[in-house]
DNA sequence: TTGAAAGCGCTAACAC
DNA sequence: GTGTTAGCGCTTTCAA
């Protein structure tokens, strides 16, 4: 099968002299003579010679590994996320790896220790669905070990992150049922103990107070952000005796249950109900009618959240900086009532 | 910042035993008397104590890494077939580095060199559309290093591959279609030199005909699979003087591209026009009328193609396997003009 | 039953 | 200018 990779010392010995020579004339070192210097790169460069990551990294201590977590890949939200963390870290030189948690806090707590058992040089994570205590990264923490959460964030731990304005994003989108002539705004929200629910539910108060509307309890029902269980809930807003005029549902997939339930029932879109949802998939413009949504600066959270990490890794872990982004309201048809 | 890692130094320094007595110990040697072997993992493990990846993989020259080079990260159809792939390499105790080509041909062969730099241990590819020369990995294949394609494969190389049976999948559909009352059946196409655009072209001729229907030329055009392409396709399609009365696009995007521009020019699927995807998004349910589409085992493609990767790696590079997963049609209202 | 030493590939301080 | 050496953390002979 042959040397898969070749080493200084083969260099060294191939031009019968020492590996440090080899070395040093890599990285250009002045001590070393022109001739012998361009001998060596030109060897090096025939061979194919590339320094043993392993080795330096032994040396220096330093894997060049972030670790990320997500809920789920397979989800267009994250996988743009990661892409926009892969790049900046990328231009480090440094590369991810990906471990899902697939919503589960188990499987979380799994990913970070084995991460850390890969000598990721630091964590950049968003909070599975299923987490609602954070000691798994106590260690990280203690030890200064970089730690970045982006989206869903834990409360109460002193971390940078990287988030979305909710609140505004959700007061925009009920002004906006507002301005088509919608009175009972409707909600279907998430799971209550995730940051990111918390602020869409706040947005979504004080956006119905800001119009002057009453807050009516039986218009804001909570799902898991399941399919069927958002259908679940959809069905609830329309099974009440007085139907809303609007749903916002708190992300993509619920809305698009919603519309489903809404369709099914023969009640048309925007003209009965109108309907917003809150991307985390890319498919607004494909469902029909097509989807009002909030739009994630989903790339650009990755870059951010991968800033903060390097800031992290060159300042050494003691500083803290909370990075809000804002979003932007896409108006689609099925949310026009005006014409 | 305090020391984030112990080493086997510092367990043998508090304890007072040489650090050859703590590896032993750790492992369970029977050399090493219970009592101590006892008294050492208890350290090791209050220590929290884990062996340094690096220091192994320099010693067995081994990184526990396997890249994976995907045209995109964030399509349904990629990331589901990565899982897949983590999987069965976390099973092994290896992790992966993704990289994404963009499709294009110049990031794909830097993907590789990157990946290989990084000391991978091998490397498991979907080929980007701008890929039509192999050159990249004939290092790989030199120094047998392993190397599995899966879904977009090379010709004329002897690597392991995964595929999806495109022939059959394609001629299923176009049977689907003929048994539904269509005549006129369009295909809207995708790049011809990718092995899975010429599989697919293939089972349509070859459906085609076996139900007995002329091929006429003007029933298949070609795109790049971009929705923008795709919907110029469509709109080439429905210029015709006589309309197809059953599309099928290539993929997904393809699809909902042309269906898009169907609703547009006020015909009805499927009444007018039957139409069929293949699954690389998994939105066909949301769509209205639900696109019924050719479902990949994306999941299991993914776990295929690492299994292989791992029998490359136990057998030494010397051995060459091709797998072909088999599709299903899933019906939905998109195609079915019976009742 | 345990310790010492070499070596994986590399860098850097220290010779000469 | 170039070579020698120690050491990063670990396993594994070889000694004791």
């Amino acid at each position: 099968m042959g040397k898969r990779h070749i080493s200084l010392k083969d260099l060294a010995e191939e031009l019968g002299v020492s590996i440090s020579t080899v070395s040093r004339a890599l990285k250009n070192h002045p001590d070393i003579s022109a001739e012998l210097t361009q001998k060596i790169q030109q060897l090096a460069h025939e061979r194919n010679y590339v320094p043993n990551p392993l080795a330096m990294g032994l040396l220096r201590q330093q894997t060049k590994m972030i670790g990320v977590i997500v809920p789920d890949i397979v989800t267009h939200f994250y996988a743009s996320i990661i892409s926009g963390i892969e790049e900046i870290a990328n231009q480090h030189g440094y590369f991810c790896i990906i471990s899902s948690s697939g919503e589960s806090f188990q499987k979380e707590v799994e990913s970070v220790r084995n991460l850390l058992k890969a000598r990721v040089e630091g964590l950049i994570v968003c909070l599975s669905q299923g987490t609602k205590e954070f000691s798994h990264f106590n260690r990280l923490i203690e030890t200064e070990i970089p730690l970045v959460f982006f989206d869903r964030v834990p409360s109460g731990l002193n971390v940078p992150t990287v988030t979305v304005d909710g609140v505004s994003a959700v007061k925009s989108i009920v002004h906006h049922f507002y301005e088509n002539g919608c009175r009972r705004i409707a909600y279907i929200s998430g799971p209550e103990h995730l940051s990111i629910t918390q602020n869409r539910n706040r947005g979504f108060r004080e956006g119905v107070a800001e119009c002057g509307l009453p807050f009516e309890e039986d218009l804001l029902v909570s799902c898991n952000m399941s399919p069927g269980n958002a259908n679940a809930a959809a069905k609830k807003l329309l099974a009440q005796p007085k139907l809303p005029d609007a749903i916002f549902g708190i992300n993509d997939t619920v809305a698009f249950a919603a519309m489903k339930e809404i369709k099914r029932q023969g009640l048309k879109i925007p003209e009965d109900i109108a309907l917003v949802g809150f991307t985390d998939e890319f498919h607004s413009t494909v469902v029909d009618p097509p989807l009002t949504s909030v739009t994630h600066p989903t790339f650009e959270i990755g870059k951010v959240a991968a800033g903060l990490f390097f800031k992290l890794i060159e300042k050494g872990g003691s500083f803290s900086e909370n990075i809000v982004l804002q979003t932007e309201l896409v108006v689609r048809e099925s949310s026009k009532k005006k014409r």
